[in-house]
RNA sequence: GGCCCCUUCGUCUAGCGGUCUAGGACACCGGCCUCUCACGCCGGCGACACGGGUUCGAGUCCCGUAGGGGUCACCA
């Protein structure tokens, strides 16, 4: 078999959205399984609505999520002669004529087709009927045409296995007589698309099902054009719950690839949400690396039916599907402390809170590493390391409310007791997490109280959270002395 | 409306005629752990759209119905 290649093609007119990144995803597994090449094309034919943000949003999504291409970015723009010169000989080898029905001829034999309710759209193909005097007077007479693909008239249809679905048949009845260039000369997106793909050399298609339909007029026009049709893979849309096509027009922000990365994703981890979206491996697994993915992938395997993304607007609870969320949290407590350092930096150079001393080859790393593994189980994004973890990176934090009135409020002794902990905390040597929690047991014996009542006070002040970690391993993270100055402050919180 | 595609728990899915009293994951609920929450572990709730066939036997095959989706541009 020659060397697989395939395309992700996207028309610029708009961020990368979660949709167009999955079809990414799939393109690029199945070119990186089969050691073959992924081409970047960027499809910017409809010159008035793409723009030059929308391809480095593209890019720059792509590059974001670690889906490397081979070849590209290419545009289709810089074709435009190829395309045109295919139209041309399509005419002249009989296999397109000029049309010159004008739009509001159409769009009124459209509407009484409407009107008859027949279902019948087709193009009527008053203009394939012209004789060539006919068309030789309509063009001596300057009137515009389209050029449109003749489709057989014979009995039959047009036949393909798609990989994903299947065997499709299409009579050759129900495809109209298409439009391939436009009356300004420019050829539309089928063509161009069909002659960009042999050119490219792409022996698979993998792109939406929405597609589907496109397949039957497409495979006529490589057999016109004398090319082999490549192998076909279509795979299910993404939809949302209400079983609307997700679109960046209806649901915003969260469904452009963009906003994961600014809430604190994971790369990896949109990735491995979004390719359990439609396809799965066959087994149990649902956390894959770069690698085991790769290996794991087929076509074969694609779904046949659309997926739901989860996602419930307005539920402050999860600002996204569900699923990704976990997933997330899961690549963010499980992967190497080392890795996500990084990472967790940028969000807290970007809180304003960062200190060098925790960078790199900074004296106090170790300790930065430890708070970071710390901390790291119960949050989801990279962004709660600067909000619900900022209490351990700076002396500046909210105290949450609902903390205050179940931790604090309830138990109005803490505003004499927190400052008294405050010195028994700073005499405590060593201060071990043994010693540490020896002390704060005997005090809560020493007033007769539970040993949660001090303990949850105290995470209150000195976190400003309802919960956390070990609270022993959190006084030693956040150290001897910030610890102390924290209980002392306690009492201006009750009012 | 025509043509095409799809239909297993709320969501993502496993299932390729018998091993299905339908498995996993997320979400939800309960328990364990415990200073709290999370993690982890244990348990619970929860689905084969419906109706006909075919077959000794159907979630799995066929037909129909219903529902959903795609597409019907001189957009890509």
């Amino acid at each position: 078999m020659n060397e697989v290649r395939v395309r992700f093609p996207p028309s610029p007119t708009g961020y990368l959205h979660i949709g167009g990144a999955r079809t990414a995803i799939y393109n690029w597994l199945f070119a990186r399984k089969h050691n073959g090449k992924l081409i970047l094309r960027i499809e910017d034919t409809d010159a008035e609505r793409s723009t030059q943000e929308s391809i480095e949003g593209i890019i720059d999504g792509l590059t974001w999520l670690g889906i490397d291409w081979d070849e590209g970015p290419y545009f289709q723009s810089e074709h435009a002669a190829e395309h045109q010169a295919a139209a041309e000989r399509l005419l002249a080898t009989g296999h397109a004529y000029k049309c010159f029905c004008t739009k509001e001829e159409l769009e009124a034999k459209r509407e009484a087709a409407r009107a008859a309710k027949t279902g019948d759209y087709r193009y009527d193909k008053t203009c394939r009927r012209l004789s060539p005097e006919e068309v030789a007077a309509k063009e001596a007479a300057g009137l515009p045409y389209v050029v449109r693909f003749k489709v057989p008239e014979e009995a039959g249809g047009v036949r393909f296995h798609d990989v994903v679905y299947g065997d499709i048949e299409r009579a050759y009845d129900d495809i109209e007589d298409f439009v391939i260039v436009r009356s300004n000369g420019r050829p539309l997106y089928l063509l161009c698309n069909v002659v960009d793909d042999i050119r490219d050399r792409i022996t698979h298609i993998i792109r939406g099902q929405d597609g589907l339909v496109n397949t039957p007029r497409q495979i006529l026009l490589y057999r016109a054009l004398g090319a082999e049709p490549p192998v076909f893979a279509h795979m299910p849309l993404t939809l949302d719950t209400k079983k609307r096509k997700i679109s960046k027009r209806t649901h915003g922000e969260v469904v452009a690839v963009q906003y994961y990365r600014e809430i604190g994703f994971l790369p990896w981890a949109l990735v491995n949400f979004l390719v359990l979206l439609g396809w799965s491996p066959g087994d149990d697994r649902e956390i894959f690396s770069r690698e085991e993915l790769i290996e794991a992938f087929s076509l074969e395997r694609i779904n046949r039916a659309n997926s739901v993304f989860n996602y419930q607007k307005g539920d402050p609870k999860f600002i996204t599907d569900p699923k990704a969320l976990t997933i997330n949290a899961h690549y963010l407590r499980a992967m190497p402390v080392a890795e996500l350092a990084p990472l967790v930096e940028k969000e807290l150079r970007k809180a304003g809170i960062w200190k060098e001393d925790w960078g790199e080859n900074g004296k106090e790393r170790a300790w930065f590493l430890r708070v970071i593994d710390l901390i790291r189980s119960r949050f989801h994004t990279l962004k709660d390391f600067a909000t619900l973890g900022r209490a351990y990176f700076d002396d500046e934090f909210e105290i949450e409310a609902k903390a205050i009135k179940k931790n604090l409020a309830k138990h109005p002794q803490l505003k004499e007791w927190l400052p008294e902990l405050a010195d028994r905390l700073a005499a405590v040597e060593p201060f071990t997490a043994e010693n540490i929690e020896n002390t704060l047991r005997r005090f809560a014996e020493e007033k007769g109280a539970k040993p949660g009542v001090p303990i949850n006070g105290l995470r209150t002040v000195v976190t400003g959270r309802l919960a956390g970690p070990g609270i022993f391993d959190v006084i030693l993270a956040v150290g001897k002395e910030r610890t102390v100055a924290r209980l002392r402050r306690a009492p201006a919180l009750f009012v």
